[in-house]
DNA sequence: CTCCTATCCTGCGAGC
DNA sequence: TGCTCGCAGGATAGGA
């Protein structure tokens, strides 16, 4: 489910739903492992904080509270949901009692995903080899191709690459590679800088137009109030392969690249 | 370094 | 209908 665009949509309804003066009074842990997950004590000592703000870090959650900063990370299926009443589902794995009654539940059958408290100063080991946020000025064709421009790997690949730049998945490389007309397979010296340039324009444009939409919502729900997203609607390539391209009639392929499916127009991308 | 593979885990759809 | 198989949006360790 989750790539930038849904963990951004995760992130504001948090903070719709959380407001301003949200207090947790609890925090109750599955016996089931995470990724990472917090001591039970660690949980214990929560108890009191503060919720001052919502962050968003590549595909990573922060929860900024009076006792530390909460880190949560939704791997493949988690999802964050808010209960009037402490309404327990298969799978939930965190539920965070707060002071107005409320509950604020995570969800994760394939427990992929991490929870975890970090005291001010410290920091998830996850987030420090991050590359920066797609969105920035910074990020421009020359900026592509000065850390891609020599590598053999597809280009799919390193546009997934957390090190180089976060929040393209599986799912958005593809559709921003279609929108340029570059094949995922072609190895990054081979593109031009000119073609950096639409991929660096079309990495802002697809994730905000998904953003715009809600995300995409292809299994699990996704958002806090339990809505779905819209932009599985409007995926040109993801997940149609043997379909006809939207573009020109010609068949979607699909191919596995870094183990992971990919897909394209044969016609319209070279 | 760079590139690729396997792995964590459950659920679901395709195919028989 | 019920079974098995393969695959699923992420991140990371380890090998070549």
């Amino acid at each position: 489910m989750p790539e930038l665009p849904e963990v951004e949509i995760v992130c504001r309804g948090l903070r719709d739903h959380l407001g301003d003066n949200a207090t947790i009074v609890s925090i109750e842990l599955s016996v089931h492992p995470l990724r990472q997950k917090m001591p039970k004590k660690a949980a214990k000592s929560m108890r009191g904080a503060r919720i001052l703000g919502v962050q968003r870090r590549a595909k990573y959650i922060l929860i900024q509270t009076s006792k530390g900063t909460l880190v949560s990370h939704l791997g493949m299926t988690g999802s964050w949901r808010i209960e009037a009443s402490p309404v327990a589902k298969n799978h939930d794995h965190v539920i965070i009692g707060l002071s107005d009654g409320r509950f604020l539940i995570y969800n994760d059958p394939r427990r992929f995903g991490m929870f975890d408290r970090f005291a001010d100063g410290m920091i998830y080991r996850g987030l420090e080899h991050l590359g920066p946020e797609p969105f920035g000025d910074e990020i421009t064709g020359v900026w592509l191709r000065d850390r891609m421009g020599r590598r053999q790997a597809p280009i799919k690949n390193l546009l997934m690459d957390a090190r180089l730049i976060v929040g393209v998945g599986n799912i958005y490389a593809s559709e921003i590679l279609f929108r340029v007309g570059i094949r995922p397979q072609k190895p990054g010296a081979r593109i031009s800088e000119a073609s950096y340039e639409r991929i660096a324009s079309a990495i802002k444009e697809v994730l905000r137009e998904a953003i715009d939409r809600g995300g995409s919502s292809i299994d699990d729900y996704i958002q806090v109030d339990g809505g779905r997203g819209e932009f599985q609607n409007f995926l040109q390539v993801y997940d149609r392969a043997g379909d006809p391209c939207l573009k020109c009639g010609a068949k979607i392929k699909s191919l596995t690249l870094g183990g992971r499916s990919t897909y394209f127009c044969p016609r319209c991308q070279k």
